[in-house]
DNA sequence: TACCAGGTAAAAA
DNA sequence: TTTTTACATGGT
């Protein structure tokens, strides 16, 4: 059967840079999703329907445009179009306006200088929070390598597939197929007996509706989405605030139990140790209300090899000079 | 080889 | 109540 192809255009809130924003998935599966050559893809669940989703820059950082080409196994009416749309706008924060965060930073030189050379970036939001939910479970305590490893088996066994052009594309699986898994096949992707019955468990409590995770969207008090995903057995404190930043976009908290977290801010705020949770609470109060951009943007920075540059001196030497004059007087 | 990696629940003390 | 342990894979 021959693909179904439509055409979609995107007016970001500027500034926006898609070069930026889509480097961090370069390192992914090309049968998932990859940014390869200018070019961004991903299978969407549309309308119950799967999309093969590929974007393209066709604008500035300050006047940004995106174009996107949709294939499908089914027409695409232009209600799907809509859908497609808004999924790539929750995907890349499109309508997120990045300049108070800018402006909120001005007083952490280090941050300062780290905004400068990221100008443009925004932090990514999962297709759906349940995606969210079932990576970060994947991610606990081991390294990112291994998990994306994990990752990609699990949407190769349990992902939809779809085939477009002669390729092979695979969406992310549902609740309702993760939850009729049997726990030996998902520990047959590497995870352990653990991980698998958590998501197992969580699939099923999703699929039968007796967690709505979409609902966390409305809640203004994250206090509130804290505690109730803590209910879930295999959620804890850090797992409830990834899905809160990767899955809600809620960006006004901070995994600051997070140890490749505390890592980064480790080496860009020039501790010889690793820092504690508590001190980076401390040093993302001066990134304000959204601590969890700051996070994503050192994690970004780290990934692409951004350096602090003339901030990290200049703050040593202002932190030497305090340090001086408080011995003096 | 051993240890660490973007933790958590359950057992033991 | 607080502390310790098992768990899985991939890189160094």
């Amino acid at each position: 059967m021959p693909a179904n192809s439509s055409r979609i255009s995107l007016k970001p809130v500027p500034p926006f840079s898609f070069e930026m924003s889509t480097s961090i998935f370069s390192g992914g599966d090309p049968q998932f999703r990859a940014y390869q050559d200018g070019k961004f893809w991903q299978v969407l669940r549309v309308n119950d329907r799967l999309m093969l989703t590929t974007i393209k820059s066709t604008g500035t950082v300050e006047e940004p445009r995106l174009s996107a080409v949709l294939d499908s196994k089914k027409p695409i009416s232009p209600r799907d179009s809509r859908a497609a749309k808004a999924y790539v706008a929750r995907i890349f924060n499109l309508d997120m306006d990045l300049k108070p965060f800018y402006k909120a930073v001005r007083g952490d030189p280090v941050m300062s200088s780290i905004v400068k050379q990221l100008y443009g970036l925004k932090s990514p939001t999962t297709p759906t929070v349940f995606e969210a939910l079932v990576d970060s479970i994947i991610e606990q305590q081991i390294s990112l390598i291994a998990a994306h490893a994990m990752e990609f088996r699990l949407i190769k066994a349990f992902g939809e597939p779809l085939n477009i052009d002669g390729s092979k594309y695979f969406a992310y699986p549902t609740p309702e197929r993760l939850s009729a898994s049997r726990i030996e096949d998902l520990r047959a992707c590497g995870l352990s007996g653990r991980k698998s019955e958590y998501i197992k468990d969580v699939s099923l409590l999703v699929a039968s509706g007796r967690l709505d995770l979409d609902k966390f969207e409305q809640y203004d008090d994250i206090d509130k989405i804290r505690e109730e995903l803590g209910q879930v057995r295999g959620i804890g404190a850090w797992t409830a605030e990834m899905v809160m930043i990767r899955g809600l976009h809620k960006m006004d908290s901070i995994p600051a139990d997070d140890v490749g977290l505390q890592a980064k801010i480790s080496h860009f705020y020039g501790k010889g140790r690793r820092v504690s949770s508590a001190e980076v609470r401390e040093i993302a109060k001066s990134w304000g209300r959204y601590r969890g951009l700051g996070g994503f943007y050192m994690i970004a920075a780290h990934h692409l090899g951004i350096g602090p540059q003339a901030s990290w001196p200049e703050m040593r030497r202002d932190a030497s000079s305090r340090s001086a004059a408080v011995r003096s007087g």
